[in-house]
DNA sequence: ACTGGCACTCGCTACAGTCGAGTGCCAGAG
DNA sequence: CTCTGGCACTCGACTGTAGCGAGTGCCAGT
């Protein structure tokens, strides 16, 4: 029941020709457009063994073929060779990133270069909180009660936050507070941070418990429970591209699926390193984008990943190129952030 | 040439019917659901005036009559009764907006809000920066030549910028760069900043002449001139609602203007204050948003307004119920501001 | 000024017929 | 055993026709 080589051709054209012509494809089509060496007739072979095995089906029983998700899986695993990245898209990616200002304008430059590139919904996640660590944190004065505490990253992400205290805290005690949960907290991980801050309230002078505290709870709260993930999206448009056919005739559910950022997290912000991820179709967890793949790959400066990337369209798309692209964008991310 | 009651009367019938069932709407249902108190040929008179006066048209020769934007703008403008909020709503607003814990988190709860209230596609702009004055800036010593320059704005808004260096500053001159930016800068509106940046850099000693320049650069661009308005969308799944009737059946000009900023924010951010803004399909100047409508009104603590906020849905849409929820929400979120 | 009546328009649906791409199968050749 | 050419068959897409019905415009009458 082993697939030989020619079958697996035949898949590879079926696929080929479908991304292409987002058409059914024939046997005798097949067989003109690709240089199989066989008759349509034979190739009709290959394709019903094809279909028992549940890669390729037919949409109704006098129309062409069209590959399955399972067809896909086997595509990209076994059949697709590596679409190097055209020297237009390089220059492409290198132009868009070059000038970024800020973390957001990469942020921001990357999810639509990567949209642009793969015409598909792009979605870059910001750093991880959990993977960064402190490089400095900042109490700002707002009123006799209020502090702004704000976190800056080492991967650049600013967190703020505003602290209620509980009772007024003189200037010199605020800058007190400061100079200790930096001499404390810089430099560790976000992830390490809990006992860290429970040893500076239990440590921290009698005068300055109470507000240690509230700040504490605040820091916590910011840093590691509610360690909101941030992401940015781009390029919905592109869902309408190929009309209504992809995505059985419906934009709905993969709109919503886009507007939870959980669940775009969970898609995206898996990555292993080094690894791009494709998943295809039913693969997908998520019920509304059963219809839908996604190509994803963690980014980071160096070898070590900090967020995660990756674009989301039809199963009917160019794996081999947009994964290429998806990892050169990854790439060239992680590079611009190990400058800083 | 005027218009009696009576056909007012039917217009503003057909725009309730049209709205509520999606389909022309023909004289003889007309007079069935509502008391028009003559026969149907009569109201066929009065819409062949109508049809006359371009408030309304037949999509082909044999249908019913449906609102043309001119026929919207005439019942949004004379005709549409106020419809106060339900009690469910207000009270969906009040248990939404509670315990907004950040800026951010109340844009984005802010924005969720009116997509669910309304059904719609929601806009929320953040409190423009050219509106917000400063509350404090920060600078941050992130390398010997490299400072990270954040800055809180009394609406809660917090920036924040790389700052490259040419030659490295001592820490003490990082004190008083920051010392002598607060002085000057705190308390007065961003977009009063250029002289007095002008004028830190002309006062400043000699040793801190060139950080100083470099620092006035960055505050230059970032406060005033790339005065980034940043903004929050969500519900476009919405937009699916009603089938693919509305938008002339393609969603992809919608897709590609929301993905705008620069083209929301000239939607919502013009805002005069209390008033509530309607542009109606054509009205707008987008040509991508020919068939679309927005809604939109200013926000902001007490009377003055710091940004828009606003709905964008089909022009067939529930004008009366959406400028009401719209005004409400910016009212509580005025509140809410001005708390801080 | 309003109404009832009437002829007319035209989109929608159903139905029948044709076309053609594509299939499965089979017998024969290599 | 594998491949090929041939052939009958299927079935969706398209076309044309016909009937239906909602809705209109107009006109004569009250």
């Amino acid at each position: 029941m082993g697939l030989d080589d020619r079958k697996l051709a035949v898949l590879r054209a079926i696929v080929e020709d479908y991304v292409a012509t987002q058409e059914p494809v024939g046997s005798k089509t097949l067989v003109e457009r690709h240089q199989l060496g066989v008759s349509p007739a034979t190739v009709r072979n290959d394709m019903a063994v094809l279909e028992e095995e549940g890669y390729i089906r037919q949409p109704h029983t006098s129309a062409g073929r069209v590959p399955t998700d399972r067809g896909y899986r086997l595509f990209v695993d076994r059949l697709s060779r590596v679409k190097p990245l055209s020297p237009a898209e390089r220059r492409a990616i290198e132009r868009f990133l070059v000038g970024a200002v800020d973390l957001d304008d990469v942020v921001h430059r990357t999810v639509r270069l990567l949209a642009q590139l793969t015409r598909q919904v792009a979605v870059v996640q910001y750093p991880s909180l959990a993977r960064s660590s402190v490089r400095h944190l900042e109490l700002v004065p707002i009123s006799t009660t209020r502090l702004m505490l704000v976190m800056i990253a080492d991967t650049g992400r600013v967190e703020q936050r505003l602290v209620e205290l509980a009772a007024p805290v003189p200037a010199d005690d605020v800058l007190d507070l400061r100079r200790l949960v930096n001499e404390k907290l810089v430099g560790s991980r976000l992830s390490d941070t809990p006992p860290l801050v429970q040893a500076l309230v239990d440590e921290s002078a009698p005068h300055l418990r109470g507000a240690m505290t509230t700040l504490s709870t605040v820091l916590l709260e910011t840093l590691v429970e509610r360690t909101e993930e941030r992401l940015a999206l781009a390029g919905t448009a592109n869902l309408t591209r190929g009309g209504l056919l992809d995505f059985q005739g419906s934009l709905r559910p993969i709109l919503e699926a886009l507007e939870e950022e959980v669940v775009l997290l969970k898609l995206i912000g898996e990555a292993e390193p080094s690894t791009t991820r494709v998943l295809i179709g039913d693969e997908n967890e998520v019920d509304n984008l059963r219809a839908a793949s996604v190509v994803s790959t963690g980014y980071g400066p160096g070898t070590t990943i900090v967020g995660g990337l990756g674009v989301l369209g039809p199963t009917r798309m160019d794996y081999p190129g947009t994964i290429a692209t998806v990892r050169a964008v990854a790439r060239y991310v992680g590079e611009l952030l190990a400058q800083n």
